[in-house]
RNA sequence: GUGGGUAUAGCUCAGUCGGUUAGAGCGCUAGAUUGUGGUUCUAGAGGUCGCCGGUUCGAUUCCGGUUAUCCACCCCA
C-alpha cells in the first residue's frame, strides 16, 4: 500500500525536530526564570468539556473520537435515522481531542482547585488538533504555547507577560514589534460612539483593519448595522496614536476611562524595564476572540511578512463555566510554527540547534569492530556524539553512510590502528587523514 | 461551509494536438575503485499514467463522476 498521513499533518524530519526543541527551550527557559510551571493536560478532553467553548463554528471544527466496542448499540437511533450527523455525535462519540489549551487549563484549574496556590502561573506546550481546511502555514495538527497566570487581577502581570515576549524574543534573535491595547478602550469607543450594543460586530470589522483597510472597515461596520454617525465617531478615535489624546475622546466613557487607566498602568511598570522590542499602543487591535475582557497584545516580526506570531490577553470568569466563578486570567501564546517559519526565513537557526552527529567509527573486519566499539565507550564517556557503524561490512557502504549522516569526522580501525591502539581520524571535509590516540581525539571534538 | 488547481517511476516533475516500446533529474543497485565518502564515468532495476464510467477502431491524453491532496475565502494559530 502506499503510505500517506491524514491532511493537514507533517511529519517532522530530525532538523525540524531539533530547531522546534530549540524554539520551545528557549521559552521553558524564560518561562521558568518568570515563575511559571509546567502542566500537560491529556491530548482527548471529554467532549463535554469542549463542545460550546468555541462557538458554533468551533464545535464543527472538534476532532471526535469515536467509541470503542459496540458504540451503535448505544447510538441515538433516532438521530441515525434523521441522518442528523451533529445530533448523533454525541451518542457516539464521548470525547475528543483538544481544541487549544486554555479551556484544558481551566478545567484543571476547577479540578486540582484545592491543590493548587493561587495566583497559578503555568505554561503548557503541547499540540492541539482543529478540523478546519489545511492551508499555506495552517494545519489541522499544531502546536500551541500558553503562558497564563490564574487567580489574579494585577496589572503586574500584563507587564511580566510583556516582558517575557520580549525576553523570548531577543533570545531568538527576532526582532518584533509588541503591540498592546484594551478591550474596555473599546468597549468604550461603543460606548461613546452610543453603539454599546454593536460592542461585538464593532470588534469584528476593526480587527480586520491591517488586511482590508479603512474603507472596508466602514462598510463592514455598516453592514452590521452601525449607524454613519457612530462609525465617524469611531473611526475618528481610531485615528488617534496616543492614550493622552484619547482621554478628552472618551470623557462620557466610564468603561473608556478605566481601559485608559489600566493601560496606563501598564505601561507605568514597564518605563524602567528596558525592552529590547518595541512596545506600542495601537487602539486598532481588537483581537477576534471574544472572551478577552481587558489587556489584550499582539507581536508582529519585523522585516517579514508574516502575520502575528504571538498574542493574548485577559479574561474574567475563565473557570466559571466550570463551576469556579470570579476567577481572572492573564496569557499569553506563541505561534510555533509561524516563528519557526520566520527563524528559517532570517536564517536564525544556530548551527548548535542541530545537535548532529560529531563522529562515527568504521572498523574493517569482526576483530577491529570489537576494539572499534570498546573505544566507543571511551569517546561516549567524554561526552562526545559518536558511534559505530554496527557491522563491519564493505568501506564503500560505511563511509557513504557517514557521508549520508554529515558527520564532520570519522575515525577508521582496522587491524593496523588495533595493533597501535589508536583511530585513523578523518575529517569529512577536507579529507585529511592521521592517526590519533582516543586521548588525542577526545581533546579534538570535547 | 464556498471556490480554484493538481493526481504519470521511491521523490520532484515533463510529455502524449487521441495511435506501435511513456521520459528527465534526483534517489536506489552494481561496476570503474578488494583500506576510503562527497566529484566523474558506465550499466541496471523500477510504471495498473489516482479510481469508476462514457465517447472512440483505439483513452495515460477528450468528457462525466468519484476519491485524495494542495491553494484561496469564511474563521483562526
Amino acid at each position: 500500500m502506499k503510505p500517506s498521513i491524514p491532511k493537514g499533518t507533517r511529519d517532522f524530519s530530525p532538523v525540524q525536530v531539533a530547531r522546534r526543541n530549540y524554539i520551545f527551550q528557549t521559552m521553558r527557559t524564560v518561562f521558568v526564570k518568570y515563575g511559571f510551571q509546567p502542566i500537560e493536560t491529556p491530548a482527548m478532553e471529554n467532549l463535554s468539556t469542549l463542545t460550546g467553548k468555541y462557538g458554533e463554528e468551533g464545535d464543527k471544527l472538534l476532532f471526535k473520537v469515536l467509541n470503542n466496542g459496540d458504540f451503535l448499540s448505544k447510538a441515538d437511533t433516532e438521530a441515525l435515522e434523521a441522518g442528523d450527523s451533529q445530533k448523533l455525535a454525541p451518542s457516539i462519540a464521548r470525547r475528543g481531542l483538544r481544541y487549544d489549551l486554555t479551556v484544558p487549563f481551566a478545567r484543571y484549574v476547577v479540578m486540582h482547585q484545592n491543590d493548587i496556590a493561587f495566583p497559578f502561573k503555568r505554561y503548557q506546550i503541547q499540540p492541539v488538533w482543529r478540523a478546519d481546511r489545511p492551508q499555506k502555514g495552517r494545519y489541522q495538527e499544531f502546536y500551541q504555547c500558553d503562558v497564563d497566570v490564574v487567580g489574579s487581577q494585577s496589572l503586574m502581570l500584563e507587564a511580566e507577560l510583556v516582558q517575557i515576549y520580549d525576553e523570548v524574543f531577543s533570545k531568538l534573535g527576532l526582532d518584533v514589534s509588541i503591540k498592546i491595547n484594551n478591550r474596555k478602550i473599546l468597549a468604550g469607543m461603543a460606548e461613546a460612539a452610543g453603539v454599546s450594543d454593536k460592542f461585538v460586530d464593532m470588534t469584528i470589522a476593526i480587527d480586520k483593519l491591517d488586511k482590508i483597510g479603512m474603507d472596508k472597515v466602514r462598510e463592514e461596520m455598516s453592514e452590521r448595522g452601525i449607524p454613519e454617525a457612530s462609525i465617524k465617531q469611531i473611526v475618528n478615535m481610531l485615528e488617534v496614536k496616543s492614550l493622552e489624546a484619547l482621554r478628552p475622546l472618551m470623557a462620557n466613557s466610564p468603561m473608556g476611562q478605566k481601559g485608559i487607566e489600566e493601560l496606563q498602568t501598564v505601561f507605568d511598570f514597564l518605563e524602567a524595564a528596558n525592552l529590547n522590542n518595541q512596545l506600542n499602543f495601537e487602539i486598532t487591535l481588537a483581537r477576534g476572540l471574544s472572551y478577552y475582557t481587558g489587556f489584550i497584545v499582539e507581536v508582529a516580526a519585523n522585516n517579514v511578512e508574516m502575520g502575528s506570531i504571538g498574542g493574548g490577553g485577559r479574561y474574567d470568569d475563565l473557570t466559571g463555566i466550570f463551576g469556579l466563578k470570579d476567577v481572572s486570567g492573564v496569557g499569553v501564546s506563541f505561534g510555533a510554527a509561524r516563528i519557526y517559519d520566520v527563524m528559517e526565513t532570517l536564517d536564525l537557526f544556530p548551527k548548535e540547534a542541530e545537535e548532529n552527529i560529531q563522529l562515527i567509527l568504521i572498523a574493517f573486519d569482526e576483530a577491529s569492530h570489537r576494539y572499534a566499539f570498546k573505544c566507543l565507550q571511551k569517546i561516549r564517556s567524554a561526552g562526545i556524539k559518536a558511534e559505530l557503524y554496527p557491522d563491519p561490512i564493505k568501506l564503500k557502504k560505511q563511509m557513504a553512510y557517514a557521508n549520508a549522516r554529515n558527520t564532520p569526522y570519522i575515525a577508521l580501525a582496522g587491524s593496523n590502528e588495533m595493533e597501535k591502539g589508536m583511530l585513523s581520524l578523518k575529517n569529512m571535509e577536507s579529507g585529511v587523514q592521521e592517526d590519533k590516540s582516543l586521548d588525542e581525539i577526545i581533546q579534538l571534538l570535547k
